[in-house]
DNA sequence: ATCTCCCGCCATATG
DNA sequence: CATATGGCGGGAGAT
C-alpha cells in the first residue's frame, strides 16, 4: 500500500539538502528535523502537502519554545541543534533529534512530567490533547499511542474529543487486580507455556507439527474478539466513551499487563506476549507480517509502560539466543484476594459493535453498554450460566472452611498461614467507599458485598440479592457481567467474559483446598522477604529516562517503597498451567478442550464499575499503595485506597475458574510434568488474593496428585519469593519434551528462597524426579535466604553492570533461562 | 544483520 | 462534512 510513501523521502530529503547545505553537518548527520529544512519541501508534491499540513509545526516553533519539561537535557539538545549545525560541526554529533530523542518513551516521561502521580482528589486534571502536542512538540498521532496505554490502566480517561481526565495511579492498584485476575481466568499462563513448548518441538520437525495446530487452531477460530475488560472506574461518566471501537491498543496493553502479572517471573519475552496475542483471535497464523507488526505494537506499549516504570527491558537468554524481554517492576498486585467473584460477564465478542451506550453513569452503562442495543447478541444461555454460577458460588461460599479473618484488623493473622486458606467470598467493601454514589449502588446490587472482607463465608452468601450475577446479568439479555468487588478498593470490575469460560468459574469448591498447604512454612518465611526489591536498580542506564522530574512530589514515593512488606506477601500465583501440548497432539479430544479454551478468553478491557473514591483521601492512600500497607492499619480508611491490607480474608474464593481447568490439563498431559507448575506461589500469607485461587489450586494439585492425575512434580512454590521451585519433573515423557527446565536466574540471585517449596514438594511426590536437570541449582537456592530480595525475584548485578534477574519459580521453562537487563 | 520503533498514510469514529 | 482517533506497516536509526 503505501508504496509511495513519501515521507521517508522528506526526511532523507531533508537530510540530503542539509547536508548539501552544511556540508559540514557532521557525519552523523542526524537528520533535523525535517521541519527545519523547509526549504527542501518540493520534492514530492505530495510531501510538499504533507508538510505544510502537518508540518506545521510544531516542531519548528516548538524548538523555541519548548520547555523544558523535564529534561533538560534533551531540550539542550535540541536546542543546539536549532542553533545548528555548523556549531557542531566539529566533533562528534551530539546528537540531534537523534531518533531517541524523540521515542515514545522520552516523549511519554515529558507526558507524565506534567501530571501529579496521585493528584489529589479536588485537582482533577484535565489534558487537552492540542495543548499537549503542543506544548511536547510532538505529533499528534503520538499522543494517542501514550494515552491509549493509559487508558489501559486507567489513568486516564477520555471525556470528549480532545478531551482526557487525569486519574494518575490511583486506579492502578485496582487495575491490576482486575487485569491479573482476568489474566489468571485466561490461562495465560498455560498458553505461555504451550507456546514455549512448540517452539522446542518446533525446531527440528517443523514440519510436524501442524498437526497440533490445526487441531487447535479449529477450536479456536472462533474468534475473539475482545471483549474488553474495563476497570475500574472512575469516573468515566461522561460520555461514552467506551463506545466501542476496537481499542486495540488498549486490549493489548492490558493483555500485555496481564501476561506479567500471571507469570511467575513475571517477565515476558516479546515474542511470547505477540504469540498470545495474535494467538487469541486466531491460532495459528503463520503470519508473519502480523507478527511483526504485533511486535511493533508492543514496543510502543512498552516504551509507555517502562515510563511508567512498570516494566523494565531485560534479555533472556534461552539456549538458542537472547530475546528480548520485559520484566515488571511495578507494584505487585494484591493479593487480594477476596473478592474475586467474578461477576458478569458477558461475552463480547463481537468487535465493534455495540454502540454507545448512552447511559448515564455508572456501571450498567459501562457494563452494558449493549444495553440498548444488542451487543451481546451471543448467548442467551448465558443466562443459564450465571445462574448456575450462583448456585455454585454459594455453595463455596458457603463452604465450610473456614476461619476466617476479619479483614482489617488482623493482619497479623496473616502470617498465619491457614488464614489464606478460608476463603472467602468475596467481598467487597463497598460500604468504605460510601461515598460513591450510585455507581455504589450498583455495585452492591449486583455484588455484595460486605465490608470488610468478610470472613465468614456465608456472609458473601448471604448476600443473595446481590449476587452479582443474578441481578444484572438478568437484565441483558445475554450476558451478565460479573462485578467484582473489590474488597479494598471497594472498586468492582466489570468483565466480559465469553460464555464458555463462566463455566469454568463456577465450580469448584473450596473444600479441600486446605491441606495443601505445605504452604504453611513459607509463610513464614515470607515474611522475611519482604523486601522491595524492586527498586533497585534501577536503572536503565541507559537511556534516559533517568531524569528526574521534578515535580511530582508525590512520586517520588511512590515506587520506591512499594513493595511494602506486608503486602509483599502477595500472592502467588496460581499455577496452573500446564503444557498441554503434548496432550494435544495426543488426544485430539483433549485437545480441543484446551484449544478452546485458549481461544476464549474473555480478554477484554476491563471497565471500572464503580468508582470508587479514590479520590479523595487518596493521598494518603497514596502511601498505601505505593505499597505498604499491610499494616496500616485497620482503619477502613485506608481500605478504601485500595490496595490495601490484605486482609486475611483475602483469599477468598476466587478464581475458581483456574481451577477446573487445570485439571483438565493436567489430566491431559502427564507428560507435561515439568510443566506444570502447578500452583504458582502459594502465597504467603494471606494473600494471595488477587485472583489467584492459590490456595485452591494448591489444593487441587495436592489433590491431583494424589489422585494421580498430575504427574507430580510440580509443585509450585509458594510465594514468588520463595520459590523457585524445582520443578523438575521429568519431562520426559513420552513425546517429547524438552528437557530441561530450569530457569535460571542469575547466578547469583541473590536472595531466592525456594524453601518452602521444596519440601513441599518433596513429601508430596515421592517419585518425582528430581530434576535432574537442575540440581544444583536448586540447591541453592534452598539454601539461600531470603535474604533480601523479595519480591519475586532477585536481581543481582553481574559484573558487567547487568542485572540479572533471578526469579522465583518459574513453571516449567525447560530451559533455562538468564535474564539481563540491560 | 538484527533490534527498535518512528513516521505518517489512511480507514474509522465522532461531533 | 471536518476532525479526531488510531490501525498499520514501511523502512530507517541503533546496535
Amino acid at each position: 500500500r503505501n508504496v509511495l510513501k513519501t515521507p521517508l523521502k522528506q526526511a532523507a530529503t531533508s537530510q540530503v539538502v542539509l547536508t548539501e547545505r552544511q556540508p559540514d553537518c557532521q557525519p552523523l548527520t542526524t537528520p533535523p528535523k525535517p521541519k527545519e529544512t523547509s526549504p527542501a519541501e518540493p520534492w514530492t508534491p505530495t510531501s510538499n502537502l504533507k508538510m505544510l499540513i502537518s508540518a506545521a509545526s510544531p516542531e519548528i516553533r516548538s524548538r523555541e519554545q519548548r520547555k523544558q519539561l523535564s529534561n533538560s537535557s534533551t531540550e539542550v539538545l535540541e536546542a543546539k541543534h536549532c542553533l545548528q549545525e555548523h556549531l557542531l560541526g566539529d566533533e562528534y554529533e551530539k546528537s540531534q533529534p537523534s531518533r531517541k530523542e524523540k521515542s515514545l518513551g522520552l516523549l511519554c516521561h515529558k507526558f507524565l512530567a506534567r501530571y501529579p502521580d496521585y493528584p489529589s482528589a479536588a485537582q482533577k486534571s484535565y489534558i487537552c490533547l492540542d495543548e499537549v502536542t503542543e506544548e511536547l512538540h510532538v505529533e499528534r498521532r503520538r499522543i494517542y499511542d501514550i494515552v491509549n496505554v493509559l487508558e489501559s490502566l486507567h489513568m486516564v480517561s477520555r471525556l470528549a474529543r480532545n478531551r482526557y481526565v487525569w486519574h494518575g495511579r490511583h486506579n492502578l492498584p485496582q487495575t491490576l487486580q482486575a487485569l491479573k485476575k482476568v489474566g489468571e481466568e485466561n490461562k495465560y499462563i498455560q498458553q505461555i507455556q504451550m507456546i514455549k513448548k512448540r517452539e522446542y518441538e518446533h525446531e527440528f520437525d517443523p514440519d510436524g507439527e501442524r498437526n497440533e495446530e490445526t487441531a487447535s487452531s479449529l477450536g479456536s477460530s472462533e474468534q475473539s474478539e475482545m471483549s474488553f475488560v474495563e476497570l475500574p472506574g472512575v469516573e468515566f461518566r461522561a460520555a461514552s466513551v467506551n463506545g466501542r471501537k476496537y481499542k486495540s491498543l488498549r486490549v493489548m496493553s492490558q493483555k500485555f499487563v496481564m501476561l506479567f502479572l500471571v507469570s511467575t517471573p513475571q517477565i515476558v519475552s516479546l515474542e511470547v506476549a505477540a504469540k498470545i496475542l495474535i494467538g487469541e483471535d486466531q491460532l495459528e497464523d503463520l503470519d508473519k507480517s502480523k507478527f511483526k507488526t504485533k511486535i511493533r505494537r508492543l514496543y510502543d506499549i512498552a516504551n509507555v509502560l517502562s515510563s511508567l516504570k512498570l516494566i523494565k527491558k531485560v534479555h533472556v537468554t534461552e539456549e538458542r539466543g537472547r530475546k528480548p524481554a520485559f520484566k515488571w517492576t511495578g507494584p505487585e498486585v494484591l493479593p487480594n484476594i477476596q473478592d474475586t467473584k467474578l461477576e458478569a460477564t458477558s461475552t463480547t465478542c463481537s468487535p465493534p459493535v455495540s454502540e454507545s451506550v448512552p447511559s448515564k453513569e455508572h456501571c450498567s452503562k459501562n457494563l452494558f453498554p449493549s444495553k440498548g442495543k444488542q451487543n451481546f447478541t451471543r448467548h442467551s444461555s448465558l443466562i443459564k450460566l450465571v445462574k448456575s454460577i450462583e448456585n455454585d458460588r454459594r455453595k463455596i461460599q458457603s463452604a465450610p472452611t473456614s476461619p476466617v479473618k476479619m479483614s482489617t484488623s488482623t493482619y497479623q493473622s496473616l502470617p498465619v498461614f491457614p488464614s489464606t486458606i478460608t476463603q472467602l467470598p468475596a467481598i467487597a467493601k463497598p460500604q468504605l467507599e460510601g461515598q460513591s454514589k450510585t455507581a455504589e449502588e450498583m455495585q452492591m446490587k449486583c455484588a455484595l458485598s460486605s465490608p470488610e472482607a468478610v470472613p465468614k463465608p456465608e456472609a458473601p452468601q448471604q448476600p443473595p440479592p446481590s449476587q452479582p450475577l443474578g441481578a444484572c446479568p438478568a437484565s441483558h439479555g445475554s450476558v451478565s457481567p460479573v462485578i467484582l468487588p473489590h474488597p479494598h478498593s471497594g472498586v468492582s470490575y466489570a468483565i466480559y467474559l465469553h460464555p464458555s469460560q463462566a463455566h469454568t468459574v463456577t465450580t469448584y469448591s473450596p473444600g479441600f483446598m486446605l491441606q495443601p498447604l505445605p504452604c504453611a512454612n513459607v509463610t513464614g518465611i515470607k515474611s522475611n522477604n519482604s523486601k522491595a526489591l524492586n527498586k533497585i536498580t534501577t536503572e536503565e542506564g541507559d537511556n534516559q529516562i533517568a531524569t528526574a522530574e521534578p515535580t511530582k512530589p508525590l512520586a517520588a514515593e511512590e515506587r520506591p517503597e512499594v513493595k511494602s512488606e506486608t503486602s509483599s506477601q502477595r500472592c502467588l500465583k496460581r499455577s496452573q498451567a500446564l503444557q498441554e501440548n503434548n496432550l494435544i497432539k495426543r488426544h485430539k479430544g483433549d485437545e480441543e478442550s484446551c484449544g478452546t479454551s485458549l481461544t476464549f478468553f474473555p480478554s477484554g478491557y476491563l471497565i471500572p464499575l464503580t468508582h470508587c473514591t479514590h479520590g479523595t483521601k487518596a493521598d494518603c492512600s497514596s502511601k498505601e499503595k505505593a505499597g505498604i500497607c499491610s499494616l496500616q492499619h485497620p482503619t477502613f480508611s485506608s481500605p478504601i485506597t485500595g490496595v490495601i491490607p490484605m486482609t486475611a480474608s483475602e483469599l477468598k474464593t476466587v478464581n475458581i475458574p483456574a481451577f477446573h481447568i487445570t485439571p483438565l490439563n493436567i489430566m491431559l498431559s502427564p507428560n507435561s510434568i515439568a510443566a506444570a507448575p502447578v500452583l504458582g506461589n502459594s502465597c504467603l500469607s494471606a494473600s494471595n488474593a488477587s485472583s489467584a485461587p492459590n490456595p485452591s489450586s494448591s489444593a487441587l494439585n495436592f489433590m491431583l496428585q494424589h489422585i494421580g492425575l498430575i504427574p507430580a512434580g510440580v509443585q509450585v512454590p509458594a510465594n514468588p519469593v520463595l520459590q523457585h521451585v524445582p520443578v523438575s519433573s521429568q519431562a520426559e515423557s513420552t513425546s517429547h519434551s524438552s528437557g530441561n527446565t530450569n530457569v535460571q536466574e542469575g547466578k547469583v540471585g541473590t536472595n531466592v528462597l525456594r524453601l518452602g517449596r521444596v519440601n513441599f514438594f518433596s513429601s508430596f511426590q515421592p517419585s518425582a524426579p528430581k530434576d535432574p536437570q537442575e540440581p544444583q541449582a536448586v540447591t541453592e537456592s534452598f539454601f539461600r535466604t531470603p535474604g533480601g530480595p523479595n519480591s519475586g525475584s532477585s536481581l543481582s548485578t553481574n559484573s558487567d553492570g547487568t542485572e540479572r534477574i533471578s526469579q522465583g519459580t518459574l513453571y516449567i521453562p525447560q530451559r533455562k533461562l538468564e535474564v539481563l537487563e540491560d
